[in-house]
Order: structure tokens, then C-alpha cells, then sequence
DNA sequence: GAAGTCCGATTGTCCTGACAAATCCTTGAC
DNA sequence: GTCAAGGATTTGTCAGGACAATCGGACTTC
């Protein structure tokens, strides 16, 4: 007789041959849904992968990539000897790349964009290095005040090369910049983050709402798109009492 | 005739199979060190997988899996009918779960750390939450004040549970917290972190040579090890005039 | 009873082979 | 001259098999 495993509770995966999707990622994606329904509970085992290929008809280099992108989510650890185990994580937020504008809209919030600016000029030196570029090379400006439920947020300074898009200013207000640019046919890549904060001067607390010396959280941001070439630099500011940053990270294996 | 191919210039790849590093492995380091000292220039190709395979003599799926490692680390990119490109990153710092002890090292500024407090405590019901014990269990708390060149630096309060770690203050003062886990045996899996700002109260302001009111940097992180138990949470406040945060991320694909 | 040893189970690594899908470049038609 | 069709190239997906490394438990031995 052989030892009792876990596979007689798993939940009946299927995968669907004529689908254009890849059976490995069929797989992955019913695995995920198992995890966090809780289908399959925290710690526990989820079967041999021979039994679980033989089970859906796959090969065992197929159901190894889909627990392969579960493990790099940091969904699962595989121990060699042992098996496949549910990781009880507490959270599971990935960190992405998000937008302010996504972020307060996933969060009910109903975010608002008022233009301040909306132009072309040249290039500082410091943008000028973000971006890649001579310094004094025309660069799109944007400046943008945004607030949710009428309360401001976060005062948004980004520069883009000229060319890469052409934001019109009542798009800009209904919208995200990274919609714009994503819309545009730019796949964002990477990103390069820098995280600080410093006390608010008079113009910037005006704007915000704080009084002059509110800390403030600040953050500059240099996105790249999958040539390597970068995208938009943005110097943001936030107001601490307000916002935060929330991300999970994974160890590098 | 062929056409021309980028594989002419590409530097001598070899693997020894008598090494018992996995043949992926060691030609994704090989790969990664051409790249980082520009014998493979950005944007050039790497030339295709089968050619790579036969001239190394191996398998295709040992080359692709040798380049997905790096893909996954956002040096090279992979496009169907095209071929992998080496990306032109400025910048290849990839996120990782840091320590402040090892990121001040690395910097070359010879940290150094007071211990405030270090001693067993019943846990409030916001640690207990972070932690993932009832509240009122006894766990351990340490308070230390980290420094460079004689600065203060960041005002570090941990909670870890009961039993994992007996740390000594002669070894916290001596090294940081995260390699004192990892001397314990145990694996850090991945962590939960929130980064914010507020002002100083005037007993922080004393301890880290600020004013009432200056700008702090808060982060407060949650980590895990590799079975999902909560091994730390720790509450800190940085110097914003002193610190921020930088790092890179990579979209999600 | 405790410690060391063997063995089965499971993942890790690697191979060969095949076809599909996407891209780019050339060729041809209008 | 411009646009469309087609072929070559390259990566994406999938199969099936083989052996090694590691883990955990059972067994044996002291």
C-alpha cells in the first residue's frame, strides 16, 4: 500500500488542448485559483509532479513550468525528497510596477488630475541624465496636481522625451500617464526607484494642503522600455499623511 | 552563404562537466560576466539557441534555461523570429531583501551600532498581528541606534519571536540582525514592507541629532522564512536628510 | 534507548526530438 | 513607388526518458 498523499483532495485541474493559451500556464493559472480560494491550504503538499503530469495527460516538463511560475511568485517552495509545498504567506501583493492612478483607483478611491503644466523645454542636466539625453534637448514637461475624494494626494513632475508621446491635457486629466504610454505601444520594462522625504516649502504645502514644513514622501522614478531606452523620469512628492508605499519583496534565490 | 551572425565576436564560452555546478548555471554566469564587462555590448544579439547548444555541446533546453536566468534578472530579452538581445540597462541593481548593516558596509562607511534595549516583553496586539502570535506572547525586543562615521543613521526597533534568536548585545553590536537570522539556519524567504514619512518627536530628534519636526523616513517590515512563518518585524525610522531608499523593479511579464 | 545506516520518494539536471508561432526580409504584383 | 504575399529564421511550447542529489523515515546496531 502506499503512503496517503495529498493528491486525493486536490481539485480536479483539467487543461483544454484546443485553447491557443499554453498548457503550462492553464495549469499555473488553476493552481493559483486553488491557492487562493483555499482549495489547497498553506503547507500543504501538492503531489508528485510524474503523478500530477500522468493525472492531466501532460509531460513532466510541462507541469514543471507551471509550478516553476508559482514558485517564482513566491507562491510555492519545492524541497527536493519532499515534494511541492503551499506557502502560508500572509500576503501576496507582487511588486510591480503601479501607477498612483491605478492604485488609488483599485483602492474605490476615485482619483483626480488637474494639469498645471503641459509643454515642451529643454533639458536640465539632471533630467537630461535620467532621460539619456544631451542636456538641453526639448523634453515634454508635465506637472500634475492629483487628489482623491477631493483631497490632494501627491504633486506629479514627470519628463518624457519629446516625440515618445504627445499627451494632450484633457487625456492627462482622465487618465494615467502610464495608461497614455502603455496605450502607445511602449512596453515598460524596468524601473529604477529612489525613495526619500524632506520638509514641504511654502509652494509645495500650498499646493497639498499640508502647512510649510510637512514632511513630505518623495520619490523619483526613471522607466524603461524593453530596448532599454528610458521613457519618463518623474519627481513626485506625497503627502506622508496620506500615502504610503506598501510591496512585498522575494529573496533572490 | 549565411548571413552574418553575432556569434563571431562572442567571447569563448566553456563548461566543465566535471564541476558539479549545473552546466546552466555556470554558462548564465559566464554569460552575465561577458555582459557586465562589455564583451557582450547592449543590444547586440546572442546569437540563436541551437547554434549556441551545438557549439558548447549541449542541449538546447540546458542554453534556454541558462538564458531564462537571466532574463528573469532583466539583463537580456527574448524576441520570437528575432533572437535575445543584451539590454541596454544603465542600471542592474536588482531588489533584493537588504540589510542596513550590509548596505552601509557595502558603501565602505563602517557602521556601528548601539544597543538601547534587547530583552523578552509580552507582545502588543499590533506585533502579535505582525507576527502571527497571540497577543500577550512573550517576544523578543530589540531597540539599537545605527551609525556611520559617528552619525547617527536610523533608529532600528525589532520584534522577533520567542526562541528563534537569543541574540546577545555584544553580536548585535558587533553585526546586523539579518546575518544573525541567516547564522541561526535560518532561510529568509521574502518580506512585506511599507515605507513612509512623519516628523520627529522630540525624543527621536535626540537620538538621532535632528530637530522636533524633522522629516523621518519610516519603514516597518514583516519577514518570512522559506515556510511562511514570520521571523522579524521591525519598525525604523531613517534620517531623511541622511537616506533614502533606491532600488529597481522589473514588470511583471 | 540512542545513534548510525540504508532505502524509498521526490525534485534537480540534462538529453533528444518535434512542431507551432512570431518576426523580418525578400520577392512579386499592381 | 508602394503594398502585399511568401519564405527563412528564431524563439515558444511540449513530449518522453534517464540519472543524480537530497530528504525523511525505517531499520539495524550498539
Amino acid at each position: 500500500m502506499s503512503k496517503p498523499s495529498a493528491s486525493a483532495s486536490l481539485p480536479p485541474f483539467s487543461v483544454d488542448r484546443t485553447s491557443p493559451v499554453p498548457l503550462y500556464f492553464q495549469l499555473a493559472q488553476q493552481l493559483e485559483a486553488a491557492i487562493e480560494n483555499g482549495a489547497l491550504t498553506p503547507g500543504s503538499l501538492l503531489g508528485n509532479e510524474i503523478d500530477l503530469a500522468t493525472r492531466l495527460g501532460l509531460s513532466r516538463p510541462t507541469v514543471r513550468q507551471a509550478i516553476q511560475t508559482l514558485v517564482d511568485k513566491g507562491l510555492l517552495i519545492r524541497r527536493r525528497g519532499v515534494g511541492t509545498q503551499v506557502l502560508h504567506s500572509q500576503v501576496r501583493r507582487p511588486l510591480e510596477l503601479s501607477s498612483l492612478y491605478d492604485d488609488l483607483e483599485a483602492a474605490g478611491q476615485h482619483p483626480t488630475t488637474r494639469v498645471l503644466a503641459n509643454h515642451v523645454e529643454p533639458a536640465t542636466a539632471r533630467v537630461a541624465a535620467a532621460l539619456g539625453v544631451p542636456e538641453g534637448t526639448d523634453v515634454r514637461y508635465v506637472e500634475r496636481l492629483r487628489a482623491a475624494h477631493g483631497e490632494p494626494m501627491a504633486y506629479l513632475r514627470n519628463h518624457l522625451p519629446a516625440g515618445l508621446l504627445e499627451p494632450d491635457t484633457a487625456r492627462l486629466e482622465a487618465t494615467g500617464l502610464y495608461r497614455m504610454v502603455r496605450g502607445a505601444g511602449i512596453t515598460l520594462h524596468s524601473a529604477r526607484q529612489t525613495v526619500g522625504a524632506r520638509a514641504a516649502t511654502a509652494a509645495e504645502a500650498e499646493l497639498l494642503a499640508e502647512e510649510e514644513g510637512a514632511p513630505l514622501l518623495t520619490m523619483e522614478r526613471t522607466t524603461y522600455d524593453d530596448t532599454g531606452r528610458a521613457v519618463e523620469f518623474g519627481s513626485h512628492l506625497y503627502r506622508a499623511s496620506r500615502y504610503s508605499f506598501e510591496f512585498q519583496l522575494l529573496v533572490r534565490a
